[in-house]
RNA sequence: GCGCGUUUAGCUCAGUUGGCUAGAGUACCACAUUGACAUUGUGGGGGUCACUGGUUCAAGUCCAGUAACGCGCACCA
């Protein structure tokens, strides 16, 4: 007899035990093993910032529920685990952390002592994500963990620099970063916000050249910008400024003239005059048009720290709003001046500073998406951003679902060039180390000659250095820019160290080993005396006084590491054994905002550095929304909590829950409720609870005060903060503990049990239709799980297993139960069945799958259908089942439903007349033959299912027909009522049925007289109208029978 | 402004290539209570499928338009 389970399913418990023991087996540990076919999922790396939220909670679980699903078919599944280092989220969440401690900014601390407080506060938030990952059951190989910035990523990101550099892809050019003057800094654009702002809105006019009293008119936010203009700018189609296009104007502040240019898409012919500035250097858009039109020029007024430099003429050296009025005042003199408007202007703001953004132009690397032009060193020509739209056109990379596609090639078809340098410290630095070439004392009269021989020395000094310090052409490239500089790009850091070194030396003005360089963990090199170094490298180092070579300070985009996160993570560039066999991999889940930003540069970077791609499958998943229909986000604080569900209802009732809204990427609402600290009362969430608004809620049951739930930034030693609930998971709670009891009763009926085939055949009905019931849902959940519809996974699982075994199956076996000889086959179905369920259930609610798994092995470990056998140690590693197609029979499932319809109609019927238990009704069935036959073969089953006394069911029927009539096309069942019945209100009911039936029937004949109908419908359609009246017409004949009856009294 | 999506029961959602009386869960109502399970069982009520038009023998489903909401991308001198 084996131990009795607890009454109630305890997740809590489950989860720490499964935990331990998945973790003490390693069966989530792959090996390449090329005897079994890899699947492989490569985790999308959340980033160190923040704590797992509900978005997580339903990517990770779906993956799990696929690995966990592959791995029981056999194939060697692989979920590599990691994080990112997110460059600027972590790197203003430190920073913000050390100025509230400190009261220090990061110049304060210096580059090397902020990066170690990052990694500091990376390594606890790292255990703490990848902790809560495990707690929702993710099956992840944890030995294979990285991190985009761990050494082995390093290297990757390094070497594809390399490749992209020496190849001309990646150049260096000009953009309009968000600057924020008062840091001195650049600011990405998440940490800007736009505020409206009090400021005017000034119009001027400027005199156009050659043609006496005509003036340009035209309004900006922004005075101080006009001693930047290179051009005007009017619509091409604005016909009050057609004559004007091609002429110039003198911009009267400094006697500059400018062209007026036609432009389309900056120009809009219904705003303000029509006219309008273009100041490329200080303007997003109006950089925009520079693109298009590089002949007006780009002209930087601005110093770093806001004041106007040396472009500014007269005005230099003043402050941007302090040069604003004095060059409004000057227009004003100057006669040029039109009027000014108050107005609020959206301004955009640096987070950090609260001062405003100013846009501001500086140097950036790029890589290059569009054509190649026959240069670099690759042979195609066919653009990056082009390679990488074919992967996803060829159908080789494939989207699900399908719209998903567009998006990504909607945005690779702009080929817009990709920005990735960041102005942070928390990332991959730039490989590259730049050399001024020294531009003094040139003699020469022809300069760009001169010039040309000056870079073309430094270069060859370069190389000279290099090589002599024993470095092949094969780890570092050149390239120069046209502001006079060489960049050095190398994959490898010795070759850094050594540049490092170079720089030493230049700056102490001499070639030689100097202590502190070897202090600073630089290569030794032999001194200047004694090294033997070619005279250019010795001439090198002596024009290098003034600015020595220095590495890039800048680091790379985040994205740029997380772009190769499928091969780095595998060993790339080494030819691993893991590489070769587990790459490419063979799905990705993620969300739909980041296709283009990681979806779409895995694609390319993949096909770039192993000219194939890195997943064939790209899964977009569902949201979670609020309950008011937004999307969770931190700042608007509506989030929910994913350990707080996990806490209440269990890690399966969590896991559930994500699994059956994910269908065909619908999002899907959740409202939650407040659960109160102290008396534990439900109080439903409100729009005005979130954004961190209300601080304070009082219960309405209890009267204490608390802080309603969600991602508050702080504890509150004063105010308990409500935990989160909601009614959506007690679904999947209850559906774990129902599956908990269905075992416990088994398990309670489990003696004499012997393991044993069975017999198809031989088999009762009820068994036949479980098994055939069971292989039918089994071949159903497996399509669903190809398909990703795992809404229906869900759903397939919770009606075979809770309607159909547990409340019809289970109902009948406990008959069976009691009866020797029907016993033993009634227990190796339910055993052989439930052991199919719980494999069945195992990817999507895992605990409680495992529990059940192992109490049913201490019971019976030799079970299963159609033969039994040795069950597994654990269900993480049985195999995925599968039962004979011949088992699904449509015929037995026919005949079941027939008498589930009987049993239902005769509970309704005990139900409307209230007739309780000790009451007996008894029950004659009029219905042919063969039905009959059916009946009595389930005779046993139905009178306790239906709660009934006396059944008998036969063609010939003598009882006279009485009130209480079940009616089905191919059955009357006749209950004998006496004395129970409301013949009024039955007649009453019995009428509106007939009037709702006969509307149906007249429907059903209108159709079948539409000669069109029957000409064109498909010919089982029309058959089935025709059987469909058939019936109708029989019952009707039968319910006014019946009706007639009754009022005969 | 462009693109994508959504609108079905009080709530959250399913609804395959058009075809039987539009489904589930939950909430609600009634009944049941030592039974594997109250995290339960049985039954019931509840829908103008956002709106307008079109195609069709037949439209929740296809087409066009309107409205509301959400998301993404642009733009806001």
């Amino acid at each position: 007899m084996a131990t009795e389970l607890p009454k109630a399913y305890d997740p809590r418990e489950a989860q720490q035990k499964w935990l331990a023991f998945w973790k003490e087996r390693g069966y989530f540990h792959s090996e390449p093993d090329p005897e079994r076919k890899p699947f492989t999922i490569v985790i999308p790396p959340p980033n160190v910032t923040g704590a797992l939220h509900m978005g997580h909670a339903l990517n990770n679980t779906l993956q799990d529920v696929l690995i966990r699903w592959k791995r029981m078919q056999g194939f060697n599944a692989l979920w590599m685990p990691g994080t990112d280092h997110a460059g600027i989220a972590t790197q203003s969440v430190v920073e913000r952390l050390v100025f509230a401690q400190e009261k220090k900014t990061r110049h304060d601390l210096g580059r090397e002592e902020l990066v170690k407080r990052i990694w500091a506060w990376k390594d606890k938030y790292e255990a703490r994500i990848l902790g809560q990952l495990r707690e929702i059951g993710s099956s992840c190989d944890w030995q294979r963990t990285r991190f985009t910035l761990d050494d082995m990523c390093a290297k990757a990101v390094r070497e594809t620099f390399f490749r992209m550099f020496k190849d001309g892809y990646i150049y260096r050019g000009k953009r309009l970063v968000n600057w924020d003057a008062h840091l001195q800094t650049s600011v990405a654009d998440d940490e800007t916000y736009t505020e409206e702002t009090k400021g005017g809105f000034w119009t001027f006019k400027y005199p156009v050249n050659d043609l006496p009293d005509t003036f340009i008119r035209f309004s900006t936010t922004r005075p101080e910008t006009m001693l930047g203009d290179c051009a005007i700018c009017v619509h091409p189609s604005d016909e009050r400024y057609k004559p004007l296009i091609g002429k110039t104007v003198t911009i009267p502040l400094n006697g500059r003239s400018i062209p007026i240019i036609a432009d389309g898409i900056l120009a809009d012919p219904e705003l303000g005059t029509g006219c309008v500035k273009v100041t490329p250097a200080h303007d997003a858009n109006d950089y925009a048009c520079w693109q298009r039109h590089p002949e007006i020029g780009i002209i930087n007024i601005l110093n770093p720290d806001g004041t106007l430099n040396e472009n500014g003429g007269d005005f230099k050296g003043l402050d941007r709003v302090k040069a604003r009025d004095a060059v409004v005042k000057k227009m004003e003199e100057l006669g040029f001046y039109e009027g000014k408007e108050d107005r609020q202007i959206p301004l955009k703001y640096s987070d950090r500073s609260k001062t405003p953004i100013e846009p501001y132009l500086s140097d950036q690397w790029f890589v290059k998406m569009g054509d190649l032009q026959a240069s670099g060193g690759r042979e195609s020509a066919v653009g990056l951003a082009q390679m990488t739209m074919d992967a996803v056109t060829s159908g080789r990379v494939k989207f699900t679902p399908e719209r998903y596609a567009r998006s990504y090639l909607d945005w690779l078809a702009e080929k817009r060039d990709w920005c990735i340098s960041r102005q942070l410290w928390w990332g991959h630095r730039i490989p590259v180390w730049t050399v001024h070439v020294d531009r003094e004392n040139v003699t020469s009269d022809d300069l760009e000659q001169e010039w040309k021989l000056r870079l073309k020395r430094t270069r060859d000094a370069l190389t000279a250095f290099l090589k002599h310090c024993k470095f092949s052409d094969e780890e570092f490239a050149i390239s120069e820019t046209a502001e006079f500089k060489l960049h050095v790009c190398s994959p490898v850091p010795e070759l850094g160290k050594t540049l490092d070194q170079l720089s030493l030396m230049c700056r102490n003005s001499r070639l030689q080993t100097s202590e502190d360089s070897t202090a600073d963990g630089l290569p030794h090199l032999p001194d200047r005396a004694t090294g033997n170094y070619p005279a250019e490298i010795l001439q090198l180092v002596d024009c290098h006084k003034e600015s020595p070579i220095a590495q890039d300070p800048d680091v790379l985009d985040t994205w740029f590491s997380s772009a190769l996160w499928p091969h780095s993570t595998l060993g790339w560039p080494e030819q691993t054994p893991e590489l070769k066999y587990y790459y490419p991999t063979s799905l990705l889940v993620t969300s739909r905002d980041i296709i283009t930003l990681w979806v779409a540069r895995m694609v390319l970077m993949g096909l770039y550095n192993l000219d194939g791609i890195p997943f064939h499958h790209v899964y977009i998943t569902p949201k979670v929304l609020d309950g008011f229909g937004d999307t969770m986000s931190k700042s608007k604080g509506n989030g929910v909590d994913p350990l707080d569900i996990i806490d209440l209802y269990g890690t399966d009732a969590l896991r559930y829950y994500v699994t059956s809204i994910a269908g065909e990427t619908q999002d899907s609402r959740l409202p939650v409720s407040n659960v109160c600290p102290s008396c534990g009362t439900l109080i439903p969430q409100k729009q005005e609870h979130l954004g961190l608004r209300t601080k304070k809620l009082a219960c309405p049951q209890c009267k204490t005060a608390f802080r309603p739930g969600g991602p508050w930034p702080t504890d509150d030693p004063e105010l308990a903060t409500a935990k989160q609930a909601s009614d959506r998971f007690e679904v999947g709670r209850n559906f774990a503990n129902k599956m908990w009891n269905a075992t416990r009763f088994i398990l309670m009926n489990l003696d004499g049990y012997t393991p044993g085939p069975v017999n198809l055949a031989t088999l009762p009905t009820e068994d036949q239709w479980l098994l055939s019931r069971l292989a039918t849902t089994t071949k159903a959940v497996t399509a669903a799980l190809e398909a990703y519809k795992f809404n229906e996974v869900s759903r397939l699982l919770y009606d075979f297993i809770w309607s159909e075994f547990c409340d019809w199956y289970i109902e009948m076996s406990k008959g069976r139960l009691k009866d020797a000889s029907s016993r033993p086959m009634a227990q190796r179905v339910l055993i052989g069945v439930l052991d199919g369920i719980l494999r069945l259930v195992q990817p999507v609610m895992p605990f409680v799958a495992e529990s059940l798994w192992h109490a049913l092995n201490e019971a019976a470990p030799k079970r299963g259908l159609p033969t039994p056998a040795d069950s597994t140690e654990s269900v993480v590693i049985a195999p995925w089942p599968e039962f004979p197609t011949e088992w699904i029979s449509e015929a037995v499932e026919v005949r079941f439903a027939r008498m589930q319809d009987l049993v239902r109609g005769l509970r309704e019927l005990r139900n409307r007349y209230q007739v309780d238990e000790k009451t007996k009704m008894d029950v004659t069935v009029k219905c042919s033959a063969a039905i009959a036959a059916e009946f009595n073969a389930l005779a046993a089953f139905i009178g306790p299912l239906a709660g009934i006394g006396n059944f008998t069911a036969g063609p010939a029927v003598a009882k006279p027909r009485q009130a209480g009539t079940v009616l089905r096309p191919e059955f009357e069942a006749y209950l004998s009522l006496a004395g129970l019945i409301d013949v009024a209100a039955e007649v009453k009911r019995l009428e509106k049925q007939l009037v709702d039936k006969r509307k149906q029937l007249d429907g059903i004949k209108a159709k079948l007289a539409n000669e069109k109908f029957v000409g064109s419908a498909p010919a089982e359609i029309v058959e089935q109208q025709r059987a469909l009246a058939g019936e109708s017409e029989q019952q009707i004949r039968s319910m006014e029978e019946n009706l007639r009856e009754l009022q005969a009294g």
